[in-house]
RNA sequence: GUGGGUGUAGCUCAGUGGAUAGAGCGCCAGACUGUGGCUCUGGACGCCGGGGGUUCAAAUCCCCUCACCCACCCCA
């Protein structure tokens, strides 16, 4: 016998009982971000390896460590996306769409590919389904995308969700913010964990982040960011913090809060829902990554979905769609059916027939077992009739359905929804 | 990338050198001839993750490898 192929490392099959989370998830997220004015883009999943050492940073360790690398026929460096706010970038820049459009609002969603240790809800492919807003400086454009993401996850329906917030700073006292930190670090030096040495070299704000004890005793003491924000910069949290307040959205801000992409300024977020380690949505403003890029100073708020990570977390939690069932007792009723069927057929409804000759007991304990709540039986009596025999099988009621009505009744079970999730 | 754990039936797991590898759940069939969920009876099901080694003998011990899980790192 040859040996089994197997999905490789990191990489898995989303299959069909796992699938109806996802769908019902992604037709919410997507008719939320419509309703908000944005519209979809689809991106290649393979850009030139450059982008992502301009945007994401050379030093951060998705680029270091986490990528997909390699050389195509002729040679050229190229990436699988560990991210996609570079590619959108690069659209953006590339068919000039801030010349056509003083706010433009961008929503894609796809794969991501990073070469991560895989664990429980990470993966090395993932799915992430991401907005962006170009344009807009305004501290309301942060705002509201924390407002379609709340809204999301209110039409979910997970209510225990909270908003990690930070302001990392402008250019400007940023790199100034940076440079104190730095110097506060190198006096704890020795104190410090090897990992953290080698962040103060690159990235010095990850320190921040770090986990060890004797770190944080540092870090407790460091200068804070906030300290060091420049006046626009305050005012520009500030005003986030005021609407959402009144917007009553369940925020914490958390000086710590640090990302892991070198692009972002000023406000930055995360999203994590109560008793979950990891969070699922994250994103923040970055006013200086399509100049970075080679394009006009464009100020730009973003965010991504973790998909994998809030499918998961759902997946206890299925919606189960209407099924209906159609089960034949022989061959004449096969014959007899068959067509009936075809002709009342309606889409948005699952209506699936088993043909195989089994007894009926075994036909309903199959629907029993398959969470199929409606079911059809089609035998000798019900052709004698002219009508099937409807069962419901979640009280054990029984009805008879003549043929000719069999659509309007299709219809009828159309619009029983079995769902806590509102998909519109 | 670092450290630890696990891998045996569809699922959860027992089995630490000895015969034909077990249990519970699930599955199939019957009791109940056309009615699921409860009960009882019977039945099917295993490259013991893969490769190599030690041994008269390996699911069990050793080495390698792959995958998954947990922690770190990082992130969604």
């Amino acid at each position: 016998m040859s040996e089994q192929i197997k999905s490789v490392r990191g990489m898995r099959d989303i299959l069909p009982e796992e699938i109806e989370v996802w769908q019902s998830v992604e037709a919410i997220i997507f008719k939320t971000l419509e309703s908000f004015g944005f519209e979809e883009i689809r991106l290649p999943i393979v850009e030139d390896l450059r982008l992502f050492q301009r945007s994401v940073g050379s030093y951060t360790d998705i680029v270091q460590k986490e990528m997909y690398v390699f050389q195509d026929k002729a040679g050229r460096h190229l990436a699988l996306r560990p991210e996609a706010t570079a590619s959108v970038v690069r659209a953006y820049l590339e068919h000039q769409i801030y010349l056509k459009k003083k706010i433009t609002r961008l929503y894609y969603s796809g794969p991501m590919f990073r070469y991560d240790r895989p664990q429980k809800d990470r993966y090395r492919q993932f799915y992430q389904i991401g907005a962006e807003i170009f344009g807009g400086s305004s501290p309301y454009f942060d705002v509201e995308m924390i407002i379609i993401l709340s809204k999301i996850f209110n039409l979910i329906g997970i209510s225990e969700y909270l908003f990690e917030i930070n302001s990392v700073g402008c250019n400007i006292c940023k790199i100034k913010y940076e440079t104190k930190l730095k110097e506060f670090l190198e006096l704890n030096k020795d104190q410090m964990c090897q990992d953290c040495k080698l962040r103060m070299q690159h990235n010095v704000l990850r320190v921040l982040d770090c986990k060890l004890d004797t770190c944080r005793k540092i870090i407790r003491n460091a200068p804070t960011i906030e300290s060091f924000l420049c006046n626009d910069c305050i005012k520009h949290q500030e005003a986030v913090y005021t609407v959402l307040d009144k917007l009553h959205i369940n925020y914490e801000k958390n000086q710590y809060l640090v990302r892991g992409l070198d692009y972002y300024t000023k406000i930055v977020f995360e999203l994590k829902i109560k008793n979950e380690e990891n969070s699922v949505a994250g994103g923040g403003r970055y006013d200086n990554l399509v100049k970075e890029l080679g394009g006009p100073v464009t100020p730009a708020v973003g965010f991504a979905i973790g998909m994998d990570r809030l499918c998961s977390i759902l997946n206890g939690d299925l919606c189960i769609k209407n099924k209906i069932l159609i089960v034949f007792l022989d061959k004449q009723s096969i014959e007899a059916g068959m067509p009936i069927i075809d002709n009342s057929r309606i889409s948005g409804i699952r209506i699936s027939a088993d043909y195989s000759e089994r007894s009926l007991k075994s036909h309903l304990k199959n629907a029993d077992r398959e969470n199929i709540n409606n079911v059809l039986i089609l035998g000798e009596n019900e052709l004698e009739k002219k009508c099937f025999l409807y069962k419901n099988m979640r009280d054990g009621s029984q009805k008879y359905i003549k043929f000719d009505e069999l659509s309007n009744f299709f219809k009828e079970l159309k619009n029983v929804k079995d769902s806590h999730m509102r998909t519109d």
